[in-house]
RNA sequence: GGGGGGGUACCAGAGCGGUCAAAUGGGGCAGACUGUAAAUCUGUUGGCUAAGCCUUCGGAGGUUCGAAUCCUCCUCCCCCCA
């Protein structure tokens, strides 16, 4: 069990925000090591469009769950909740801080808060759903959903193909209801976490965003999706930066429209963060820059 | 100079006498979200003292009980002929 002094700092923002920075800067004060929840930083062949920390950066502070999977490698936010909670084991022997960084809000409330235990889809019930869903429309889960588990078709979001598919995945394969196993439970973890949250005026924020694809395209973007081409039917290349590209490469639309739909979709997407975020007033507010500010917060707040 | 087409809400683009504050798409804004999550999905998008009222469909007049829709003039744009 961990010592209750041992401190998970969580900084968490839209994208292009400015988190990594931040948090290696953090993460020096404290001596520290990063623990990145970044839902796409975990694959090595995504670098320039996932906007990794670069060498230099990595070389500053120790990072972790950068790089680690191949996009053909199967995972899911259970495996890095239990994943996450070995390491940060480890990591509390030797740190009584720990930082970990990112924009994927469902990943980070799995280690802050923990997820429910769901046995691992298999892959062959999976895509026997989906080609139902294919074949036969999203009314078709619906009818199904309705008769398997009726509470969590009164509840759920009906015209979502993925929520549909997932309850009765789980349905399936565990023969119970999703609703009777989704208990939305609250793990009690043995460490403080404390909950920064990064943030600019959004005309700022968007600059930066549009700053930083005209970047990723001049570090070579083109090329990195290029080399992925045969593996666009990958989920891990289902992401912003990726599928603007192939439809580039598709010849459906030019470089520039292709930028520009890049542009556009991550704003969505930082906008989407925001909203998962300001879910909960868990989260103290501060901009990037304000780093004594956030030193001075976590001070008073770890003690 | 002659002939033709057209100017509709942030943009594109339907509508072509009432059922039009105006389809649809894009964009914007807001939201949902426990295993594909940078994914997936939803709502909203003229104004207001909001089941009502006010101001909108290039501009000005006109016809009509009634006009984004018809007529006249003006204006701007596009295409064809010269």
């Amino acid at each position: 069990m961990l010592n209750s002094r041992k401190t998970l700092i969580v900084i968490a923002g839209p994208t292009a925000v400015g988190k990594t920075d931040a948090a290696i800067k953090l993460s020096k004060y404290w001596n520290s090591e990063i623990i990145s929840a970044d839902s796409r930083q975990f694959f090595s062949e995504m670098s320039i469009g996932t906007a990794k920390p670069d060498q230099q950066q990595l070389n500053e502070v120790k990072h972790h769950f950068i790089g680690q999977l191949s996009i053909h490698d199967y995972y899911n936010v259970s495996k890095f909740e239990n994943e996450v909670m070995q390491l940060l084991e480890k990591l509390f022997g030797k740190h009584d801080v720990v930082i970990m960084v990112g924009g994927s809000g469902l990943y980070i409330d799995a280690v802050c808060k923990g997820i429910d235990n769901f046995p691992d889809p298999e892959p062959e019930l999976r895509s026997f759903l989906k080609g139902i869903y294919l074949d036969e429309g999203i009314v078709k889960l619906q009818e199904m959903l309705f008769h398997i588990d009726p509470e969590y078709y009164a509840k759920v979001d009906i015209n979502n193909p993925n929520r549909l598919l997932r309850a009765l995945e789980v349905c399936h394969t565990t023969g119970k209801k999703f609703s009777e196993q989704r208990l939305n439970s609250n793990k009690n973890r043995g460490f403080r976490i404390i909950k920064v949250g990064l943030n600019l005026p959004r005309p700022q924020l968007f600059n930066r965003i549009g700053f930083r694809v005209d970047q990723m395209v001049e570090k070579g973007l083109v090329e990195e999706v290029q080399n992925l081409l045969p593996f666009r039917h990958l989920n891990a290349l289902n992401t912003v930066g990726y599928k603007e590209i192939f439809d580039f490469l598709d010849s459906k639309i030019n470089l520039e429209q292709a930028i520009e739909n890049i542009k556009t979709n991550t704003r969505r997407y930082a906008k989407r963060q925001l909203t998962w975020f300001n879910r909960t007033d868990e989260y103290a507010w501060f901009e990037p820059s304000e780093l004594n500010e956030i030193t001075n917060y976590l001070l008073s707040g770890s003690k």
